[in-house]
DNA sequence: CAATTCGGGGGG
DNA sequence: CCCACCCCCCGAATTG
């Protein structure tokens, strides 16, 4: 494996299109600056092919601006750096999130010109492939004022706390970004024959004119026999009323609550409610806008959430419902390989904090809690499970704050290390992740320099919102250096499937789905946990943490777990 | 009338 | 104790 992203420059090259579906080029050097001239080439696809050799990585604007059609053209880049993912990360580091990441705000920014607004983000096509990813009018700037902001953006890495691994972080966002380009472009395979079969199982036919399908007709029909009135389970005012005549105070309709009622109209309301959200969320209709030619394309945003996450436009993609994941079906003569990381944000916290008994609990491959309970818990998995997560979550009552005091006795550095984050939120500073990522200021920081308290004076310390932002940031660390090796994992994936038939198809937060050849599916498995090991070296540096995926062989998701 | 909020479900 | 963290999506109700 070589280095991927750290601060080597070599073989560097900014490319950007040009009229006529042209293309400028210029070598950059290792201050990241041209270093040569630039070249103008007739056709971008032709340009970058004949250099991919020799080129290491690839300098642009917007991976979604050139890499689509690179693609199309057969062309695979090994390694891109994408500006203006990177100039998000660059302004939340510096605790400016929020302001203009376009290359033009940012050239503005440099020549302390007015800062031009980001374009509002647009809605997801469903099912559109190319014109997702059409270049929007007035979002170019030119070449060599797009080489200046690189340029500046190499400086802004090198005044960072910790240079290299905010250089890894933009370099694996970028990476993310091919990644998220190239699933879309695979798509997940979907059999919609499959799909229609399972919701005529769980809806029943589907009536004409539109309306619901007759299994939850009948559910509806049920309910309102069990109250002795029409009652429509889908307006919880309605059910909260229907509750009220019968004797029965509830404060909303969720599930648990309904759940502790006795009453016959809870299993039949309890069961609509589940199949209305199959319907109305992942039913034909959804089928019908997001499945085309056997794939389901949802656009992936790398680093669409604060923690960096990622989230998808449209299509609702992070979201399948399991019993509809039986729709996920191989090709003929391949398989999915299914994997997803193995506690990972308990593993993440012991590598971050150092914690060594932590460390040590987390340098077995096996289950996490299992480990977790042995050492601390007298055998009590569940009771260490929700100590951990109630600390990494902030939990605020119950069980889990007795057993907190446990786990703060045996491992101190770890519960150090979220409480002093959650420290920070309460007080209104900034946390990072360990590559950088960094939070959000807290709402109203702007008009707060002057050190004016946000909470009115409240006798109640930090006040309700302080606690919430102290959760927020406590969490953040975890969750966000969680998806900092997510990145990383993908990265060193993407890379070894290079020459491979198999393609990454799939991507949820600790779960990756490879679609493969059959004969490739065991290489496809070693590659993916050789990926989980690498990252966490190359994000963590050296510590006896695994980072174990378990991984399943199988024709249809629902058959991973 | 369109835009926003709410309540409930789905995912990790 | 099903709470705490990050999200998306829908329909209905509410607001501008």
């Amino acid at each position: 494996m070589t280095e991927m992203g750290g601060p080597g420059v070599a073989g560097r090259w900014a490319v950007a299109p040009a009229d006529g579906g042209g293309a400028l080029l210029v070598p950059l050097g290792a201050d990241g600056r041209a270093a040569g001239p630039v070249v103008r080439e007739p056709d971008l696809v032709a340009a970058v092919r004949s250099r991919l050799p020799e080129v290491g990585r690839w300098v642009w604007r917007a991976t979604s601006a050139i890499h689509p059609r690179l693609l199309a053209a057969g062309v695979r880049v090994e390694r891109c750096y994408d500006i203006e993912a990177s100039e998000s990360l660059l302004l939340a580091h510096e605790g400016r999130l929020g302001e203009p990441r376009s290359a033009a705000a940012a050239l503005a920014r440099l020549r302390n010109g007015p800062v031009p607004p980001d374009p509002p983000p647009r809605s997801a096509e469903p099912g559109s492939q190319s014109s997702l990813f059409e270049p929007r009018a007035g979002t170019e700037i030119g070449f060599a004022e797009l080489v200046e902001v690189y340029a500046e953006q190499q400086r802004r890495h090198a005044l960072a706390e910790h240079p290299g691994r905010l250089r890894l972080l933009t370099a694996s966002e970028s990476a993310g970004m091919l990644v998220a380009a190239e699933m879309h472009r695979a798509g997940l395979p979907w059999r919609a024959d499959v799909h229609r079969e399972v919701l005529g199982e769980l809806l029943g036919e589907r009536y004409a004119g539109g309306g619901e399908p007759r299994r939850l007709a009948e559910l509806a029909d049920e309910v309102s026999e069990a109250f002795g009135r029409r009652v429509r389970p889908d307006l919880p005012a309605d059910v909260v009323k229907a509750f009220a005549q019968a004797g029965i105070r509830i404060r909303s309709t969720r599930r648990w609550e309904l759940a502790e009622i006795d009453h016959p109209a809870v299993e039949p309301l309890i069961q609509y409610k589940k199949l209305y959200r199959i319907w109305t969320a992942h039913g034909w209709s959804w089928l019908q806008d997001w499945v085309r030619d056997g794939r389901f394309r949802p656009e992936y945003q790398p680093g669409g959430t604060v923690s960096g996450r990622w989230t998808t436009n449209g299509g609702g993609a992070l979201q399948i419902p399991r019993v509809i994941r039986r729709a996920v079906v191989a090709d003929d003569g391949w398989r999915l390989v299914v994997a997803d990381a193995d506690q990972m944000e308990p593993r993440v916290l012991a590598a971050i904090s150092r914690d060594p008994g932590l460390m040590q609990v987390a340098a077995h491959p096996g289950d996490l809690y299992t480990a977790l309970s042995d050492r601390a818990f007298a055998g009590d998995r569940e009771h260490a499970k929700l100590a951990l997560l109630g600390a990494i979550y902030g939990q605020t009552s119950g069980d889990g704050l007795k057993n907190l005091a446990a786990l703060r006795r045996r491992f101190p550095l770890a519960v150090a290390y979220v409480d002093e984050a959650a420290r920070a939120g309460e007080e209104g500073r900034i946390v990072r992740t360990w590559l950088g990522r960094t939070s959000p200021r807290a709402a109203g920081a702007d008009d707060d320099e002057a050190g004016i308290p946000q909470e009115a004076p409240d006798g109640d310390g930090a006040g309700a919102s302080g606690r919430a932002r102290g959760r927020f940031t406590r969490n953040f660390v975890v969750q966000g250096s969680a998806a900092d090796w997510a990145l990383l994992m993908l990265a060193a994936l993407r890379r070894s499937l290079t020459g491979m038939r198999a393609e990454l198809v799939f991507f949820q937060h600790d779960e990756v789905i490879v679609h493969c050849p059959e004969d490739e599916a065991e290489e496809v498995t070693a590659a993916i946990r050789a990926a989980g090991e690498l990252a966490g070296r190359i994000a963590f540096g050296e510590t006896p943490v695994r980072f174990t995926l378990t991984t399943a062989t199988v024709r249809r998701y629902s058959d991973a777990k």
